[in-house]
DNA sequence: ACGACGCGTGCAACCGGTTGCAGACTGGCC
DNA sequence: GGCCAGTCTGCAACCGGTTGCACGCGTCGT
C-alpha cells in the first residue's frame, strides 16, 4: 500500500496534523520541520489522498464537464480548453458525454453534482426547471446557453452574424438563406434571430431553411431545400452542416462559391482543410472552455460563491473560399424567385438527381 | 447540506449500517426495511458520497483516461467509447490531455494514479521505465501501445497495411511510398514496418518518405517529397496527413487519384466528408476505448487483478475515391524512376509552384 | 518579574461511509 | 423443549486526512 499521512508523521517524528499543515498551510509550520517532512514524504513516495481530504473539506478538487457529443470537434476543443486550465488550477476534470440526449445529460449532471466542486455544462439542452435544480445542488457554469440566475459564458453569435451579413452584402447578395440546426438548440435560435434581424436591417430578404440535424448528413439533407429557396447565399448553422451541404451540391453540379456562397459557423479545424476552404464565423472554442473553468474557479474561491458576471466571447468572420460575388444580377424580379430562377443562372447542366419534386 | 447516511438511518428508524447494506448488499437486509429505507432515502434526496465510500473500500469508482491530444478526432472517439462503457459500468471518467508532451503525460498519469481505480493510456509516449513505475502504482491498460507486462488493446495495423497493399497491387501500382509520421510513435513504426514487409513480399518497391508531423500541415509538408519519390501510390501514416497531402497536391495541379493514389489510416469522420473521399484503413476507434474499459473492468473485478489477455482489434480497408488504377504502365524502366518519370505521366501542366528545387 | 502575546505543535473529534463481529430473534428438527 | 442454523440488525472501529482548541515555550513591553 501507499504511505499515509501517519506514516510520514511517525517517520518524521511529528504528529499527523503537522504533516497535514506542512502541505496545506506551509507558513504555519517551522521551516526546519517542514523541510524534514517534505524530505521524508519524498522518500516514502507519499501523496495525499484527495478523497480523504474531500471528506472534511467538502471540496473534491475536481470539476465536471458535460458535453452533448465529444466527437463533435466543437466540443472536443471546449473540453480541451477547460482541461488545460483546470489542470493549471489543480483540478481534475470528470468528463461526461450525453450523446445528444437531454435526458441522459440531465442524469449525468445530477450524478456528477455529488462528485465535483463545480459543473460546466456545454450547450446544454436540459430544460430550465431541471437546470435550476442542478444549480441548487452544485455550482454550475453554462457554456453557450443562458438561463436566468445561472452564470454563463456565451458566444456573441449575433455579432458573428452581423459580420457575415455585411460580408455577403458587400458581395451583392440580396436574397440570403439561413440553414437552421435543431430547433431546440439555444445557439441555433439566437443565430437565426440574428440573421433575420440583420438582414431586415440591411433591407435584404431572408429565407429560413430547415431545421436539420447539426451534422454533415444534416447539411446534405438541406441541399434540395437550399436549391428550392432560390437564394444566392446561405448562412449555415454550423460548419459540419455547411460542409455537408457543399458536398451534396457538388454532386448536383452546383459550384460553390460561383453559384452559391456559403458561410458556416464555428471554424472547426476541418473548415480550413476542406476544399473549397470554408468561409465561416470563428468562435473561440478553447477559450470558451478555458473561460468557463476560470469563472467557475472564481465562483468557488469567493467565500459566498458569488456569481461571476456573465461573459460574452467575441467572434470573427474568417473569409476563405466559399464566398464570392453574387452570380449575376437576377433577371427582372417578376414572380417570386424560385428554383427556376436559380437553375436559370446555372452554368452547367444540373445533375439528374438535382431535379426537384414537382411543385 | 445534502442528507447523509445517518440522516436516512434515523428517519427510517434503523442504524447507518443497515442503510449502507441496503444499498451495497440489498440481499442482506429484510425486504420491508429495505423498501422503507429506499422510500426515505428518496424523500430526503440522499445520494451516497463516493469519496467517503472510497476511503474504506479503496475503490474510487472512477477511471482515468489520458490522451495526447483531445482535438485529434482519433482520440476523441476513443474517449467517447471509453466514457460510454464506463458510465454503463458505473464509473466516472477522469480525463487528461497531455498536449502531445510525454513529460506532462507522465506527470498527469502519475497524479491520476491516486484518484482512480485504473488508468487507460492512449498512444502513450511515456518511456517504458516510467510506464512500469505507473503500472506499479495503479492498474494500467494501454491502447495502441505495447510494453511487456502491461495489458494492452492494440490495433492490427499490419493487417490493415496488408489490405491496403493488396488493393494497390490490384490497381497495378508497383512503386509505393509510405509517408511516415513521427519517428517516436509506436503505431507509425509498426505501420512502416508492415508496409515494408508486405511490399517486399509482393515484390513491389518500397519508398520511405518522411517523418512528418501527424497533422494536416505535416501532410502538406510531405507533398514535395512525395512528388520527388516518383511513386504512383502512397500509404500515409494517418488521415489528417493524407488530407493535407492531397490538398497541397491539388494546388500543384496534381490530381488524386488520377495521377497518385492515396490511402490513409484511421477513417476519421472527415475522411468520408473530404473531396475526393479518402480511401483509408478504418480502425475501430470507439471500440478501442470501449474495449479498454472493458478489459480494465475485468482486471479490477478479478480478485487478484489478474492481467487480461492482450486484445488486437481488426481493421478494415474502406475504398473510396482516392485510389485508382496506376496512371499508365511506366515506360521502360531504364534508370531508376524519379521525379522525371512522374512528371512524364502528368496529364495537366504542373502548377508553377510544383517545380522542385534542383536535384 | 510578570503577564500578554505569538509561534509551533499535538490531541482529539470529525467528515460519511463500510464491515467484522456479535447479539436477537425465528423456525425447523430431533 | 432444547439445540442449531440462518436471517436480520446494531455496535464500534476504521479508512486518511483536516482543523478547532489547548498547551508549552520564548520574547517583549512595562
Amino acid at each position: 500500500m501507499t504511505a499515509t499521512i501517519r506514516d510520514v508523521a511517525s517517520a518524521a517524528g511529528v504528529s499527523a496534523s503537522t504533516v497535514s499543515r506542512a502541505f496545506g498551510r506551509p507558513e504555519k509550520v517551522d521551516q526546519t520541520t517542514r523541510e524534514r517532512i517534505f524530505q521524508v514524504a519524498g522518500e516514502l513516495g507519499y501523496r495525499p489522498s484527495r478523497a480523504a481530504a474531500s471528506l472534511t473539506t467538502g471540496r473534491t478538487g475536481n470539476i465536471g464537464v458535460v458535453v452533448p457529443d465529444l466527437e463533435n470537434p466543437f466540443f472536443s476543443s471546449v473540453v480541451k480548453g477547460a482541461q488545460a486550465l483546470a489542470r493549471e488550477l489543480g483540478y481534475f476534470v470528470l468528463l461526461a458525454d450525453a450523446d445528444e440526449d437531454p435526458a441522459t445529460e440531465y442524469e449525468l449532471a445530477r450524478m456528477l453534482t455529488r462528485e465535483v466542486d463545480g459543473l460546466v455544462l456545454c450547450s446544454s439542452r436540459i430544460p430550465p426547471g431541471k437546470l435550476h435544480e442542478i444549480r441548487d445542488a452544485c455550482p454550475v457554469l453554462l457554456v453557450n446557453r443562458e438561463s436566468t440566475g445561472i452564470p454563463a459564458i456565451t458566444i456573441d453569435d449575433a455579432d458573428g452574424v452581423r459580420q457575415a451579413v455585411a460580408h455577403l452584402r458587400a458581395l451583392r447578395h440580396t436574397r440570403i438563406g439561413y440553414v437552421a440546426g435543431p430547433g431546440t438548440s439555444y445557439s441555433n435560435l439566437t443565430r437565426q434571430a440574428a440573421v433575420q434581424h440583420h438582414l431586415a436591417e440591411a433591407g435584404l430578404t431572408y429565407v429560413p431553411i430547415g431545421g436539420y440535424d447539426p451534422s454533415f448528413d444534416g447539411g446534405r439533407d438541406a441541399a434540395d431545400a437550399v436549391l428550392l429557396a432560390g437564394v444566392t447565399a446561405v448562412i449555415v448553422y454550423n460548419d459540419l452542416m455547411a460542409i455537408g451541404l457543399i458536398s451534396k451540391l457538388a454532386t448536383y453540379g452546383v459550384a460553390v462559391p460561383a453559384e452559391l456562397s456559403v458561410v458556416g459557423f464555428d471554424d472547426i479545424p476541418f473548415a480550413a482543410m476542406f476544399t473549397p476552404a470554408l468561409s465561416t464565423v470563428r468562435i473561440p472554442r478553447e477559450q470558451a472552455g478555458w473561460g468557463a473553468v476560470e469563472s467557475l474557479h472564481a465562483m468557488l474561491s469567493s467565500a459566498d460563491h458569488e456569481l461571476p458576471s456573465p461573459r460574452r466571447l467575441g467572434t470573427e468572420l474568417v473569409v476563405r473560399a466559399t464566398t464570392a460575388l453574387a452570380p449575376r444580377p437576377q433577371r427582372a424580379r417578376k414572380g417570386r424567385p424560385g428554383a427556376e430562377d436559380y437553375s436559370a443562372s446555372r452554368t452547367r447542366p444540373a445533375h439528374p438527381s438535382a431535379r426537384m419534386p414537382a411543385e
